[in-house]
DNA sequence: TTAGGGTTAG
């Protein structure tokens, strides 16, 4: 529409900038300005003035920013503009630098300056710029301006100082709307609920009628305070007003009602709309997923679709927590698709929620793919994957993406509890000291989940002692908490603690739940303590109204099975009043297998494997069985049912913590840069130990069987991570190690071994117990490898 | 002769 060769009068162009600023016509514009920069060397006022609204308008900062800096001379409005464009785009720091260069150069700030300045004070947010903003107000003699005020009593309760805000809003002569609303939300921002509450009701005094905004402020806040009474009563208000028809006050009214769980007032509601939104929508569809009924939740994204709405980020990334909730895989499949297709995917709402559907639906590897492709990651992001990780069992890469994460962004409570959970997965003591002095140096609140998380790391490490000094400092404890020590104890074989926490818990009034009697009786299993373990079983529907489910009968027959009382054990499955599944016999084939009762483990194993016939676990202790009565054709038939039904035994893996770093072994593993070395060192044990009367033994899986012995699952990743850790560390330093498997016996002699020779305590921990070796002793007393001797 | 201040939802 410009001709490059004509010269064309400045008038011109600031006509066009008008036309396309109020027609609202972005690129129009755009080629207006391009076009009269390549004309014009400097811009005069009224020219420059006209572009930087425009542009400022349209949020091409970048471009605004060339013109002021080309301007021949620059008036009070030019700073405005740019101020209040920096301000507006959130560039907070520039527009306050801005405000200062225009005291500097000796511009005087009018009342439209403040309110731009005092949003990057509320924005950031700045108290003490705030107050030295205030200071100027009053200097320059704008104090009673009611914009300006208004400005200031926001700035402060963005700031978190709602009360000076008050004092502001109270000295006011006159207050228009505006100040009531800023006011009002301001008090709910800053949970003072009761107050803003009140200022509502005096606002409606002062004959001042409250609009759109005061409404819908007041409907979320009687949302969060929860009070469904004041929820029913602004409803009623709505109705009587004009706002009846308004979409959002709808859509407020609807999220207000499943806030507090009245979704059939919701529905009503929303089935009476008129015009629904994709906010109405996406308030129902979170509503249902917030209230327990995901099914109901996804129903209503289709039906959404259905009727011609199309979803926007927040929708899709509701529907996918509730697909996640279910398990719907396909369904998210087909979100994620689509949120390709509509560029919804750079969201990271919307990425960070796939990457927990995928995570919920088992394909961590999809859930990982969208990580990486998250263009700006969040706290959420990464603390999604690292859960997603550590509840796949890939704890050890989720370590390894938190080590990676550390500052930027900055970890909050719930990394901190998903990094913990890894730690405690793969043993790493290390790691989850750090995250401890983290979080004491940080000041994080230690609030429910933190402390039990680290307990739990603790605990799980078999660091007793540091388990349950946090927990006796730490001061609201749940039942969680409680079954948190008292599993620890469980396993460590410590009964006796176990017992007397238990009586703490109840003295304590502590109602124990499932767990704690999973716990107890587990505790009671590995101390021997059978007739204790049998009264609490008893004790449970009569004392505590707790029905035994099916893992307490398993820990049951666990516990009279390690005793020796296998028969009984029988009696007691073939007596349960709930059908016994898998884990309750595969509980006897255990006991069967440490006191090799092989009649009585075959009956076991035949009932097991008709429960589950997938878990490799089962065929292991069968083989284990048949292997530790020397029965070989047993355990090839074994191994051989196992190849037909396609099942492989999950490959053995061993971590080590050392300086800080996690590292893990495969069994097998032969591609480790010290390999060699790690070799070398496990040789010279074999040859000490061959010269002193131990068996000589081998690595390969056939060799294995033909030497006899008897876990041939055990896959021995243990002795590479040992190993290793003794190359790596100092003399005297202990070595830690945590097993994805069980130890086999043979691994536990050597390691006993190895303690004696290289004077190291060496701890192991594996799926069943944690081991301390020390000078060629075993902490656990090396029962339930070998059976009765 | 332009600019600034309050709000809300999923």
């Amino acid at each position: 529409m410009v001709e490059h060769h004509v010269p064309v009068a400045e008038e011109t162009y600031i006509c066009l900038i008008r036309l396309c600023e109020w027609k609202r016509v972005v690129p129009e514009g755009v080629r207006v300005y391009a076009v009269s920069s390549n004309s014009i060397t400097l811009f005069s006022i009224r020219l420059g003035n006209a572009l930087l609204s425009m542009l400022v308008r349209f949020g091409k900062l970048l471009d605004a920013w060339f013109v002021f800096g080309k301007m021949e001379e620059r008036d009070l409005f030019s700073w405005n503009v740019m101020v209040g464009g920096y301000a507006k785009a959130g560039f907070f720091d520039e527009a306050l630098n801005l405000y200062h260069r225009m005291l500097w150069v000796g511009i005087k700030p009018d009342i439209y300056t403040f309110p731009c300045v005092l949003r990057t004070c509320g924005g950031v947010p700045d108290l003490d710029r705030g107050r030295e903003v205030h200071a100027h107000v009053i200097r320059f003699g704008f104090e009673s301006d009611v914009d300006v005020n208004n400005a200031l009593i926001t700035m402060y309760a963005k700031s978190g100082d709602v009360y000076s805000g008050r004092r502001v809003f109270d000295v006011m002569t006159r207050r228009d709307r505006i100040s009531w609303n800023a006011m009002i939300s301001g008090c709910f921002e800053n949970w003072e609920f009761l107050e803003g509450l009140e200022l509502f009701y005096m606002m409606r005094n002062c004959c001042i009628d409250p609009d759109l905004m005061t409404l819908t402020s007041v409907i979320s806040a009687s949302e969060l305070v929860g009070n469904e009474k004041l929820g029913k009563q602004i409803h009623g208000y709505v109705i009587k007003s004009e706002f009846v028809v308004e979409v959002s006050v709808i859509n407020s009214l609807i999220q207000m009602y499943c806030s507090v769980g009245r979704l059939v007032d919701a529905e009503k509601l929303f089935d009476r709309m008129g015009f629904k939104d994709v906010v109405s929508w996406t308030s129902l569809i979170s509503g249902y997923e917030k209230n327990d009924l995901p099914v109901k939740s996804v129903e209503a994204y289709t039906r959404m679709q259905l009727e011609g709405v199309m979803p926007d980020e927040v929708a899709i990334a509701t529907v996918l927590s509730a697909c996640a909730c279910l398990g719907l895989l396909d369904t998210g499949i087909q979100i994620h698709e689509f949120a390709n297709r509509t560029g919804h995917i750079t969201y990271p709402l919307v990425g960070n929620n796939l990457i927990e559907m995928y995570s919920k639906c088992g394909c961590m590897d999809k859930a990982l793919k969208v990580f990486r492709q998250i263009p700006d990651k969040n706290v959420i992001s990464w603390t999604m994957i690292i859960s997603g990780l550590r509840l796949n069992n890939r704890s050890f890469e989720a370590l390894t993406l938190f080590r990676q994460m550390r500052s930027s962004p900055k970890p909050n409570l719930v990394t901190l509890v998903a990094a913990l959970s890894a730690c405690a997965r793969v043993g790493a003591l290390m790691c989850g000291k750090e995250i401890h002095a983290h979080a004491l140096r940080s000041g994080l609140r230690f609030e429910r989940f933190l402390p039990n998380a680290l307990m739990d790391m603790y605990a799980r490490y078999g660091r007793m002692q540091s388990a349950c000094s946090l927990f006796n400092t730490h001061n609201d404890k749940d039942v969680t908490s409680w079954n948190i020590v008292l599993t620890g104890h469980a396993r460590q074989g410590q009964g006796v603690l176990a017992i007397e926490l238990f009586q703490r818990m109840i003295d304590a009034s502590v109602n124990p739940d499932e767990i704690t009697f999973v716990s107890i009786l587990c505790a009671c299993g590995r101390s021997g303590m059978v007739s204790e373990g049998l009264d609490y079983f008893n004790s449970m529907e009569e004392k505590y109204s707790i029905t035994p489910n099916l893992k307490h009968y398993a820990c049951l027959v666990d516990l009279l099975g390690r005793a020796g009382r296998l028969e009984e054990a029988h009696e007691f499955i073939e007596k349960m009043p709930l059908e016994p599944d898998a884990p309750v016999w595969g509980a006897l084939l255990n006991a069967c297998r440490i006191h090799q009762q092989v009649k009585l483990g075959e009956i076991a194993a035949r009932a097991v494997l008709e429960k589950d016939s997938q878990s490799v676990g089962y065929y292991v202790l069968l083989s284990n069985l048949y292997a530790n009565s020397g029965q070989w054709d047993e355990v090839a038939r074994v191994r051989k049912l196992m190849r037909e039904r396609g099942l492989t035994a999950d490959p053995g893996c061993s971590w080590v913590e050392v300086k800080g770093g996690v590292h893990a072994f495969l069994s097998g593993d032969e591609t480790h840069p010290q390999i060699k070395e790690i070799n070398a060192i496990l040789d010279g044990f074999y040859e000490r130990m061959e010269t002193v009367g131990f068996e000589k033994h081998t690595y390969s899986f056939v060799d294995i069987i033909e030497a006899s012995k008897a876990e041939i699952f055990c896959g021995h990743s243990e002795r590479l991570a040992i190993a290793f850790g003794l190359i790596n560390t100092v003399p005297g330093m202990p070595i830690r190690v945590t097993k994805n498997l069980y130890m086999c016996g043979n691994c536990h002699n050597t390691v006993k071994f190895i303690s004696k020779i290289v004077r190291r305590e060496i701890t192991v921990r594996d799926t069943e117990r944690f081991h301390q070796f020390k000078d060629g002793i075993c902490s656990c007393g090396d029962e339930g490898y070998w059976g009765k001797k």
